[in-house]
DNA sequence: CGCCTTTGACCCGCGC
DNA sequence: GCGCGGGTCAAAGGCG
């Protein structure tokens, strides 16, 4: 599948994304993102540009970064204290598809390193993480059980390399336009 | 053969 | 302390 042309009209777009509802009324089993969009910026998602600069994703930028966003870069496992992963929260951001696949292909590629069933759920959560070395973006896709066709993808951490695919669809396209551009 | 998913065990935080 | 829920590990197997 392909990254969703951001221009379609939700209700033509199979991958129409709605707005979450606020954290109280989130589904029980699952944990408030800190974030919830309303809209989503593919692009910037998409590039991994996003925090690259100081810009986020054209998307509540407003207290993504917040209390921990400072130093979330490199620490988000804190040095093995007693071995484990420290609760260094990262940014996190979730959204609802509507979707027959429970995966969407976001242009990266992920390793599913784990499933568990859900409380109040009938579908199990999948927790995947990103493939590149050195990039530790995760993100748990989770069917709805209240209404089977929307899947509601986590995203955690920010990835610190462009998109592959991006990068594979835009080149043959930059390339023509130097193209043309010399005439 | 390398990369992937599957799956049960393990770990950890939290509430009681 | 104990049990539960949720997140991760890692061995084993599958697939191209």
């Amino acid at each position: 599948m392909e990254a969703p042309p951001p221009q379609l009209a939700p209700s033509q777009n199979p991958y129409s994304y709605l707005l979450l509802p606020p954290p109280s009324s989130l589904h029980p089993s699952m944990t408030e993102p800190d974030h919830v969009l309303s809209d989503i910026d593919w692009v910037g998602l998409l590039s991994g540009q996003s925090q690259l600069g100081e810009e986020r994703p054209a998307v509540e930028r407003a207290s993504m970064v917040a209390e921990n966003g400072a130093e979330e870069e490199k620490g988000d496992r804190d040095e093995k204290k007693g071995g484990r992963m420290k609760k260094a929260t990262r940014p996190r951001f979730a959204f609802q598809t509507r979707s027959e696949d429970d995966i969407l292909d976001d242009g990266y590629k992920w390793r599913k390193y784990g499933q568990k069933a859900v409380k109040n759920s009938k579908y199990p959560r999948s927790y995947y993480r990103c493939t590149h070395h050195s990039c530790n973006v995760k993100k748990q896709v989770q069917r709805l059980s209240r209404d089977t066709s929307m899947v509601v993808t986590t995203y955690e951490g920010v990835h610190n390399h462009p998109c592959e695919k991006l990068m594979e669809t835009l080149t043959p396209l930059l390339k023509q336009m130097q193209f043309l551009g010399r005439f």
